[in-house]
DNA sequence: ATTAGCACTCGAAAGAGTTGAGTGCTAACA
DNA sequence: TGTTAGCACTCAACTCTTTCGAGTGCTAAT
């Protein structure tokens, strides 16, 4: 459908774009290396390119800058992946050779590398509820009045809750209970908690052990209310270094997408395996429609547990961010493994 | 020194430009109600207190704007204390009524509220490492290699860290280890732990008890390197809101400084018991020099263990935030007096 | 001591002119 | 027939001027 040489000018406008966010004209096109046609050839192809809608204008004598359906062809037909410079593999290797043996550390240590080698905003989704597992349960007494439950999964990830022991509850009824919890959950997937706690256990406690049947009532409570806050976000500022973002109105709203977590976990979650790429209006957030959003997924025995991402410009570097995405999640995925 | 019409005067400017970031003029001032002298008379007063350095202008025909100087007298002889609005009443209630337990969950409340009430960026500092002591360490195994230290202290915060367990130890020696390090170091400050890991139990482990020794230099090392992060901020976004930093720079700027936790964590550290006020200049970091910073302390046992900041232009709603920093460190020294 | 009056200042907004990087179109060329 | 040189045209960005008005400081009158 597109010439060569159309896919050679496209090819050069977009990646022109990407580095300058100027719009290229066509003398300029035709100082590339590359080219070897005269820069009124260039403007009849761009007419045509821009006449398909893979082009756009930003007034009537303007250069050309892609549009989001050139983007979209770029991503689909022209990106060659590129092998990681010694720069960036140096610092990832650097950082998953350090040993790393605790989730939440793996996660804050991709997000950080990931923000400064792109300088853009990184987001990561932790492991999913549903892929961890309850390693155990235990109960710390702070007081006469005040315990805290804390809560292992097999990925090492804990979950603490304070709660306060109503004068009824006798700490060893509270003892007891913790055991009994213990022997029948764990395994249990994290996301299956509330219903095990809830229906199963519910019923066995008030038919066996009565006498632990209040303790269960509160502590139910304190394990119940947990929202495990797993979405990490670097490198934030970065988006103000973006000249399409040097309006403070449209960073406000922008933030106040990152800012909700639940929103933004939601569509982390909803991404499918492997690398996804959201291009401007076809992200459902109307604040993101100014940036692209590239995903990658990272598993566990197979199962995706996690989302990586990276938000930034339209004019985002996709290959290199492609390819730091896949590094990454695959290096993750990796250190999952060998746990 | 002044006059009480000039005092009036300036009372009024501050108030006025506080409200509308703009600068005032003779004419806008004569027309407030408690106001019974004519503009030319104002003029002269206020040329006065410009010479004084309480007053400036943008340029040279232009209104008044306080100066640092002047917002400094404002604070010191001009405020008057006011209660708080009924609205800002009930929303603080509302967050300490609902009986919570955890220390988090109360810093984590009182940072949201704080933003949200002011439209600033609210900061706290976690309670201080000095003030709370450790409650208990637990180890959990989360396969044969690898385990998570969990380490709670009296006011119910968890730390936590995984570690992997070289072939050489026995678990039942890591098991012997916590007991022993348990019965030892219950009660002592988290900021002394590194020492008395260190010193202290380093020979009596070597003497008592060699089979754990090799044990215990693998959990000191997973014990050692917590920093635990206790720095919360909240409404980072507000600042974007404000006139005075419409400039994305200036942002820029003044984020990356509050990104910097071990900066912030220290300039909070260093606050005087009490409500303390530092306008512009006032700000070690440069970065902050347009802003002002307001804290408050608050204590445990008439400890000072935290502070709460709010950082906004140096227009603050000087009155409204001292009451309200003055009602949130009261209601959260209470609540922690009550566990 | 206060105020009315007036000349003066200066930023902000609006308009005019200039520049230059870009275009589209036409006609000549290989 | 595809390519290119040439040229008129467009428009944002910049600069320069003008105008406007909200403000001032100063002086003289009350």
């Amino acid at each position: 459908m597109l010439s060569t040489r159309q896919l050679l000018i496209l090819q050069v406008i977009i990646d022109e774009f990407i580095q300058t966010a100027q719009p290229i004209g066509s003398r300029a096109i035709s100082k590339k290396d590359e080219i070897t046609f005269s820069p009124a050839t260039i403007r009849n192809e761009m007419a045509d390119l821009e006449d398909l809608g893979f082009l756009e204008k930003t007034h009537s004598s303007s250069g050309r800058i892609p549009s989001e359906k050139g983007y979209r062809y770029y991503v689909d037909h022209l990106l060659m992946p590129i092998d990681l410079s010694p720069r960036d593999e140096q610092t990832i290797s650097g950082v998953f050779n350090q040993g790393m043996v605790e989730f939440e550390q793996v996660i804050q240590n991709s997000v950080n590398v990931l923000s400064e080698l792109t300088n853009y905003t990184s987001i990561i989704l932790g492991p999913e509820v549903y892929a961890t597992t309850l390693k155990q349960i235990q109960i710390i007494h702070l007081s006469k009045t005040t315990a805290v439950a804390i809560l292992v999964t097999n990925t090492g990830h804990v979950e603490h809750r304070s709660f306060s022991i109503p004068k009824e509850i006798n700490p060893l009824d509270l003892e007891k209970l913790v055991n009994i919890l213990n022997e029948r959950l764990v395994g249990v997937p994290i996301i299956q908690l509330p219903k095990r706690l809830q229906i199963e256990l519910t019923s066995i406690i008030d038919h066996y052990v009565k006498d632990v049947a209040t303790a269960f009532k509160y502590l139910k409570g304190a394990l119940l209310d947990q929202q495990p806050n797993n979405l990490y976000v670097g490198g934030i500022t970065n988006m103000l270094l973006q000249p399409e973002f040097s309006d403070v109105a449209k960073i406000h709203s922008l933030y106040s997408v990152i800012e909700q977590e639940e929103t933004m976990a939601n569509i982390l979650r909803s991404q499918d395996q492997g690398i996804h790429i959201s291009i401007g209006q076809e992200n459902k957030m109307t604040e993101m429609q100014d940036c692209s959003l590239i995903t990658a997924t990272y598993t566990l025995k197979g199962q995706q547990i996690g989302t990586i991402a990276l938000l930034g410009p339209k004019r985002m570097e996709y290959s290199r961010v492609i390819s730091l995405l896949d590094r990454l999640s695959n290096d993750m995925t990796k250190t999952f493994k060998n746990w």
